[in-house]
DNA sequence: CCCAGCACGC
DNA sequence: GACGTACGTGCTGGGT
């Protein structure tokens, strides 16, 4: 598509179909080809994959033989998908998405150079003061980037506790500082913990994206890989705009510079709670269906529960432990990692997630039931019959196999929120095209979707778009979607 | 060139 | 006694 070919049959896509065989696997054709046919490709030299270049007589024939490898291949993958019954999400979702996620790279996004040059200034200015803070304090010129050489400094020269400690040294990181700083030994650990921020800031967005803005089209254009990760999410590279921050305020700045095409507006579309809600449908826990269906704050509700106070008693702090139970649920979290996430006791965290249970037991039992079933099939498998296989739930190593049911947790979860979102974009993408919308679809993350809008489409654009993703499926819980426009993705919230 | 450590997102 | 929450991408430093 990217050089013209805009295919209109039903193709077939070697790297997709291994894909939903068996996520886990690399997908090149060189991989699929010994694992299939038992032999290895000639290899391509490098600086000779220009298709449409000169080729020698030699290169024609390493591509022909490549060519003819993947001819050979459609077949037996295709029956293999059958075989495994996986032809479902291959052929709804998978393989009707290629052309959407292609559309979406070509179309691109702008980014405020000009914008972004001015934060390059502000932040370096901010990097520089810190360093000569730190000088001012510790007496000698290190590298702060390098975190050997922080520890040194941390816990040789300024002798302060050693709180962890890594494969190869001491533990310096954000967890370690902001301990350090508690403890209020030295204002060291504060100046580096700015430090990370604003140089993490600098060095993988600021400085980076500018340069990644095609000189032809003044856009940036992400690749969305569509098999890259296990559980069936699309993930995002050169440059990755799946991680665009959020989180702090110097961070979320950055967002300002992602802007609509002249005369257009973006327009965000997010599923809320997504996952708690497939997990409600999954487990069909009363308790959790009748929050979702008054539309309550579920972090709040799941609180009364466990701490067995009504809702208008329901503290910030019992809040946020119900929180971090929610999120912790859906990835197999022990009372460890409980503890750690609330800075409490081992035995307290204990006493969180046993309650949790016992007020939530369908939860627990359906939980349970994942890893017996994956146990049993040796697979996880999400709405849309995506499959994940998993050898190892059957270890005999107990960390390995605890590992393998995280996952088989886990992958139903995510995954199904990923083929949800999947069908939407399809849907979306048809309809814009059937209503003859110029509006466009443009990014994906995760559970959420934006979109370059013309402003007269605006409110047929709203509706549309939240019906296609609250209509993707019908569960027991009502999907929802929150919607948002403005100038700029910083004001989309 | 690769790995470790770290940090950003969902 | 060790381990300890899923899925990603990408930066820098440091050793080969």
């Amino acid at each position: 598509m990217l050089v013209g070919i805009t295919p209109t049959f039903n193709y077939f896509d070697l790297a997709q179909a291994h894909f939903i065989l068996n996520p886990e696997y690399r997908h090149d054709v060189d991989t699929i080809v010994e694992e299939f046919l038992g032999y290895k490709l000639t290899p391509i030299p490098k600086g000779q994959t220009d298709l449409f270049g000169q080729q020698s007589d030699q290169e024609l024939k390493t591509l022909g033989e490549k060519a003819e490898a993947i001819l050979k291949l459609q077949p037996i993958l295709q029956s293999k998908l059958k075989e495994v019954d996986v032809e479902r999400p291959y052929v709804e979702l998978d393989i009707p998405l290629i052309k959407v996620l292609a559309a979406m790279e070509l179309e691109g996004v702008y980014l405020n150079v000009a914008f972004y040059k001015e934060l390059e200034i502000e932040f370096t200015k901010q990097i520089e003061e810190i360093e000569a803070e730190v000088l001012k304090v510790s007496g000698d010129k290190i590298n702060l980037r390098s975190p050997k050489q922080v520890g040194e400094l941390l816990f040789e020269k300024l002798q302060l506790p050693v709180i962890r400690k890594t494969k190869t040294g001491y533990s310096t990181d954000a967890e370690v500082l902001s301990e350090l700083v508690a403890m209020k030994l030295s204002p060291i650990p504060e100046f580096l913990l700015k430090y990370r921020e604003i140089e993490k800031l600098l060095s993988t967005y600021v400085k980076a994206l500018p340069l990644m803005v095609n000189p032809k089209t003044h856009k940036i254009h992400t690749h969305f890989q569509p098999s890259n990760a296990a559980t069936g999410r699309l993930s995002s590279d050169n440059p990755n705009l799946q991680n665009i921050p959020v989180r702090t305020e110097n961070g979320r700045k950055l967002r300002r510079g992602f802007i609509p095409s002249p005369g257009r507006v973006l327009l965000s579309a997010d599923y809320s709670q997504v996952e708690l809600r497939l997990l409600a449908h999954f487990s069909q826990d009363k308790n959790m269906l009748d929050a979702f269906k008054h539309d309550r704050d579920i972090h709040k509700q799941t609180a009364a529960e466990i701490f067995d106070v009504p809702l208008d008693q329901v503290t910030k702090e019992m809040r946020n432990s119900a929180k971090a139970i929610n999120f912790g649920l859906m990835y197999g979290q022990t009372s460890f990692g409980l503890s750690q996430a609330l800075h409490i006791s081992q035995g307290e965290a204990k006493k969180y997630i046993t309650n949790y249970f016992h007020k939530f037991s369908s939860v627990k039992s359906y939980l349970d039931s994942l890893k017996e079933s994956a146990e049993q099939s040796g697979y996880a498998i999400t709405l849309f019959g995506r499959k994940r296989f998993l050898p190892d739930i059957k270890s005999t190593n107990r960390q390995v196999k605890a590992m393998a049911e995280r996952v088989a947790i886990n992958s139903p979860i995510q995954g199904t929120a990923a083929d949800i979102i999947k069908l939407a974009m399809i849907n979306i993408q048809r309809k814009l095209k059937e209503e003859n919308l110029q509006s466009k679809m443009i990014l994906q993350v995760h559970d959420e979707l934006i979109f370059d809008v013309v402003p007269d489409e605006l409110d047929q654009m709203k509706r549309l778009v939240r019906e296609q993703m609250e209509g993707a499926v019908s569960l027991t819980t009502v999907l929802k979607v929150e919607i948002s426009s403005g100038n700029n993705w910083y004001d989309l919230k």
